[in-house]
Order: structure tokens, then sequence, then C-alpha cells
DNA sequence: TAGTGGTCTAGACCACAAA
DNA sequence: TTGTGGTCTAGACCACTAT
């Protein structure tokens, strides 16, 4: 979504947790919207389409843009389609640095990269916690190609943003699969689990936007502190 | 997403299952897509978000719209923004009814369907299969204010569209919530697993065009069989 | 420089909810 | 009937890719 849009999302999710809207329960109408913030219908929808994609609003044809009451808050967001979570942070994330390390590719992780066999590629391996508990256990990959450079302090902090502000990469889309997995030694002590303890896994495949893959990784997450929530439109 | 959109989107996506684009890889320039069937921009660019967002496409600027790659199969959507799923389908679902009562509203499942305490509420159970493979063990609760019958029949195909389509019912959204958690005696039975055995559990809360919840459900899934799917763009 | 998708505007009509 | 969001059109300009 645009600048504009997304700015204007911004605006009004702050009057939302403002409770400026709470006694009618419902946005200004659309008309109003273009009045006060002087643009036009197009953006004015774009931004409250981010918000209802984000579970904030939901539109009623013929009778308004209501607030919805507040879901319950302590699950991580899936599929954020138009990367509005990344625009509304309302949580700590840290990251503990494991390993990290410049390798080359086998056969396995170069079908997995879509790259050559023996291609430079970056292993991160790294714990992230939430709130300081502890969330996931990391494994990534990042091609050399894309990411010529990375150190421990860059890991330590947001990739997501050293790769688009630093780096200038432009980010297209990702794939994610979901399934059952079961602790490694490693990721259990660090977790603060058992070795085989269950735990959802999460295998992403990042893409630029000229298509190129440039990202995997794998996430097991804790079963008990992990929860995560998706809203979707039924239409 | 509209009716005349969707309509194009499925004509654009057996055009690109049939190979059509599979020598330039991409599809035609919407310019030309605006001559080809005499709609708008809009509609043509509403198709192709559609595409988009069911990971069948991915548009670049200046470039064109790509047809991606085949993803892997047997997965199941998580958080099928704008229904598509629904429009292609490739499984063959089937449900057995295992409970069908009406019940009323104890005070913990009157907070959950957003109802009061005593409402009449329809309870289903039922093992789910896809493609002949045990998936999960669901149950699920209904408003009675809103599904006035329901029988055995009907519970053995797909209450969604007997609600749509027979009740008349419009649909909204739906939150849904994934956490890890733990089979039943029953729901090990039914899946061929073991009492205690880890399950992907994802609780569903759906909600009318008018906002009022409907519809709640627990779904626990098969720890092999299932797996989900997630795309999302990351502008 | 030409071509393509992304953003934006202005305006029209439709579908639905509420009074 | 009125007001609201949903769909649709026509057209302009911008940002980016490819040549």
């Amino acid at each position: 979504m645009s600048a504009k849009q997304r700015e204007l999302a911004v605006k009004l999710q702050k009057r939302i947790a403002s409770g400026e809207f709470s006694e009618k329960g419902k946005l200004p109408t659309e008309d109003q919207l273009i009045e006060q913030y002087g643009v036009s219908r197009y953006c004015v929808r774009g931004a409250i389409a981010m918000l209802a994609a984000a579970g904030e609003v939901f539109p009623m044809r013929g009778s308004g843009v209501f607030v919805r009451e507040d879901r319950a808050g302590n699950y991580m967001p899936i599929g954020t389609s138009y990367g509005i979570a990344a625009d509304f942070p309302d949580r700590k994330v840290s990251s503990f640095v494991q390993e990290l390390a410049l390798i080359r590719a086998d056969a396995e992780l170069a079908h997995r990269m879509r790259c050559a066999e023996g291609d430079q590629v970056w292993r991160v391996v790294r714990l992230r916690s939430v709130d300081d508990q502890p969330i996931s256990y990391e494994t990534a990959w990042y091609l050399k190609e894309f990411v010529p450079y990375l150190n421990e302090e860059i890991a330590r902090g947001s990739l997501y943003s050293y790769m688009r502000n630093d780096l200038g990469l432009s980010f297209g889309f990702d794939d994610k699969v979901i399934h059952m997995d079961w602790l490694t030694a490693e990721a259990a002590r660090l977790l603060g689990l058992n070795e085989g303890d269950p735990a959802i896994c999460i295998e992403d495949d990042a893409f630029l936007s000229n298509g190129r893959l440039f990202n995997a990784s794998k996430n097991v997450y804790h079963y008990k502190n992990a929860r995560f929530y998706s809203m979707a439109a039924m239409r």
C-alpha cells in the first residue's frame, strides 16, 4: 500500500486508540474523512482497508465503519498482509545470536534457496523473545548475493530493517508453511523446554520484489508462549 | 471482492493452469486485459490482486505480472483473505458427524458466543478428512438465532454453503487463533492417533457482515496430515 | 526512451441499513 | 427515503524495468 494511505491509517489508528470514536462506535464517514484530510476517496478506502485487514475496524455497507472490540493481546500475527504489523508495533522483540557463519550451500540448501550448489549463504541462528519471554528458535539463511555483509550486532537487531534501509532491498512477498515439529536438544535448552517436546514450526521463504528468493528460515515456537492470530474477510 | 473481478480472476486462473502463459512467464499487460475482456482497469487490477493474494502471480512494477512457480500442494490455506480458496477448490473434503445437538449456553459458552446464558446453540462435532485422510476433529457451535434448523445430512455437507445459499446469511470476517494443544481420547481415536499426542489447534470465531458472531469452532489437527500455508505481500 | 504496474483523482451508480 | 459503503469507469501522472 502506498505511503499516503499508510499515513492516514496510522492517524486513524491513533484516533481509535485514543477512544475518540468509542461513543458512536464507528469512524467518520468516508466523505467526512475525505474532507478532514483533504485526500481522495481512493486514499480513504485504502487506509480503511488496512485497518480492516489488521482487525481494527469492520466496514458495514450502508451503515458505517465500526471499531472492533479489542481482541485479546498476546498473539503474534501470521500472514501480515500489507505489512500493517510493522506499522503498529506493540511488542518488544529481542534476538540472541547463537551462530553466524558464512557457508556454502550443499545440494539440499541450494534447492531450498533456489541457488547453485556452492553459492555463499549466511546462516544465522537466533533465540527470539517477545516481551522477555523466549518465543522461538530461528534458523535462517540469507543469500550473500543480496546480503553482502552481516555481523552479530546487526543480527541482534532487526535484519529486516537492515536489509530494507541499509542495503536498499525491496521486498516482494513471502510464503509460510506451518506444521508440527519436535524440539532438538539445543532448541529445547534455549527455550527452557525439553528435547522432544512438540513445537509449532513455521518455514518461511521470502522473496524480493523482483521475484528472487533471498531468505529462507525455519522457526520452532515455544508451545506455551507462542499463539498466533489471523484475521480474514469472508466476502 | 466483487463478482465481476472474481469472474475475471477465475478466467485468468484457468488460462494460467492451461499453461498458456508458461512461455513468456507472465500475463498480458493490464491494458491488454482491459481490451480482451472489455472491462475497466479497476476490475483488471482487482482480479490480479486476488490471484496475487492466492500466490498464483506476482506483479512487478515496470515489468509485468509474472506467473509464480508451483508451490507444493498438500497444504491447507490459512487466512483465506477474499475467499479465493472457495473459488479454486482442488481438494476433496468429507465430514463425518459425531454429534449434533441443540443445547443451551452455559456461562463459558455464552461468553465465547457473545450471547446470553441459556440461549440455544447448535453443537456439532465432526471428523473432517481431506483427500480421504483424517485431518481434524472439529467442535463447532452455531447460534440458533441465525441457524434455525440443522440436521445430520446438512452437517455432512458444507455448513458454509448451506448458511450462505439456503439461509441467506452474509459473512463478514473471521478471527483465528492458532496454538498447540493435546488430543483428547475421543479425538485421538477418530484421528487414528494416541491420547495426549500434540496437535495444532485453531480456534475460529466467525462473524456476519453485520458484525454479529454466529459461529465459533475449535479444530484440532492431525499432526502428520495437516500442514498449512500462508502467503503475504511484504510491501 | 518506451513500456508497465502503482498511485491518485473526480465522479457515477449500485446495494444495503436505518430511520 | 436518506445515508452509507461497494463497485465501476475514465483518465492522469508517478516509479520502476528494460532496452
